[in-house]
DNA sequence: GTGGTCTAGACCACA
DNA sequence: GTGGTCTAGACCACA
């Protein structure tokens, strides 16, 4: 018996893992949009990254050769890699990702049978909630 | 080749693949959620489950037996597996199948600095925008 | 060789031997009950159980994950297994399988034909006789 | 990696299910008692009773040769085995079995740490239950 | 055909 | 070292 992914047809497809190299970059996307990382930062070195992140050195060099088409880090030869972004790149950025981690919600939540008016009560419950646990922290 | 897992230290962690016996456990749910599969209906046979999504029989095997424990559904040895859920059970996994998801939209939309007011808004304009995107399709 | 498997009807069947995992967890409440194992010991890691009782790694786990659906051990990755479960609980457990052999001999002396009074006294025959074989033995 | 017997120490053993040829005996045994076969009565041939409980003729035919042993039946060439039993050897047949049942029951309690004394209460909960039931279903 | 148990072993994360 | 997931496949009872 085999259970082999060749045969062809409707098979049903499981969610595999976002590939690293994106989670790379989506880290990297996170610390420049909370400003933790700005303008002329320099950056982990590849090899610094890999060792730290336990990964493969090519898959980090898939990753910051994605960010440096993107615009978002520059490489200097014999220097390293360094935040290269303008401000209006930035936002956008964050407007994308946003963008897609509401919609993503929204869409789980239609697929659940959430009407919209549903959706937004449901985002009031956990978002009151969150602010009781940080009170319920403070005393 | 490795990269160092026995080094020990502060390595980040990358995201993994849900597993996929649980994959199939919330397909499962969010049937039940949706009204797909009722009281009653018989599932698909781990055998018909692991050849239509070409994975291990085993594997099935795990996710619905879990879902036994769960109470979701009931198994009769020789006959299949049929769905077994108390309406209030089911309340129950809608609202926390809803909660995980709009907590994990909050907790991201946080983590990019967004503030309670603005993801009020944004999602407005999530809703909104898929209103006018069904508008268009009409016109 | 075979005898008929495929013919149908209405076949005797034999007692199977209990399956291995549930002869697992039933040694772990024996010994939870009788205090040899409290709160918060490590019980033998997965693979040292398998080893000294010959049997499967697969099958311990199976074991041990159906102690912690029942909430009487927890895991912690990397760790171990741990003792954990209330008082209650245990005295739950302990009921319960007080029970079970009392009924399973109660059900058995009925198939044989004796009557409850028949029972009683036969039980005290045996009370009485395991107590004067430990005073032959301090004779 | 294997995990055979053959290694030798200390391994634990499981149960195994009680050999088929010792549960047919025990089967004829209880008829016996309660008297649904008596002196004289025709059994089933081996071939019969191996057909029915589809299991293989050569373990009948070591349950009956055991059996005949035992002086419980005899079997008369070309006319099939029949029941061989006096009264007395049966009441002592009755007592044996009786015996091992109660002390098995016995041994496990204490086993689980109950005293005597709540050996003897136990018992007298599950009797009443079973009376009980059986009003409950008189009514 | 159905589900249930078990073995053997690969590969992984976590510590 | 720990446990977790998954595959492959044998063999079984039940219908």
């Amino acid at each position: 018996m085999h259970y082999g992914k060749d045969i062809g047809g409707d098979a049903m497809d499981f969610d595999l893992a976002r590939p690293i190299y994106q989670q790379i970059i989506d880290e990297y996307k996170k610390k420049l949009i909370r400003g933790e990382l700005r303008q002329g930062d320099k950056i982990l070195s590849q090899r610094e990254y890999a060792e730290k992140a336990r990964t493969n050195p090519n898959t980090v060099q898939r990753a910051y050769r994605e960010m440096e088409n993107m615009k978002l880090v520059e490489t200097v030869r014999g220097q390293g890699t360094f935040v290269c972004i303008a401000p209006e790149q930035l936002e956008l950025i964050r407007n994308e990702m946003a963008g897609s981690v509401i919609e993503l919600c929204v869409s789980e939540m239609k697929a659940l049978g959430f009407t919209e008016q549903e959706i937004r009560v449901r985002l009031e419950q956990v978002l009151v909630n969150a602010k009781e646990v940080i009170t319920d922290d403070r005393v």
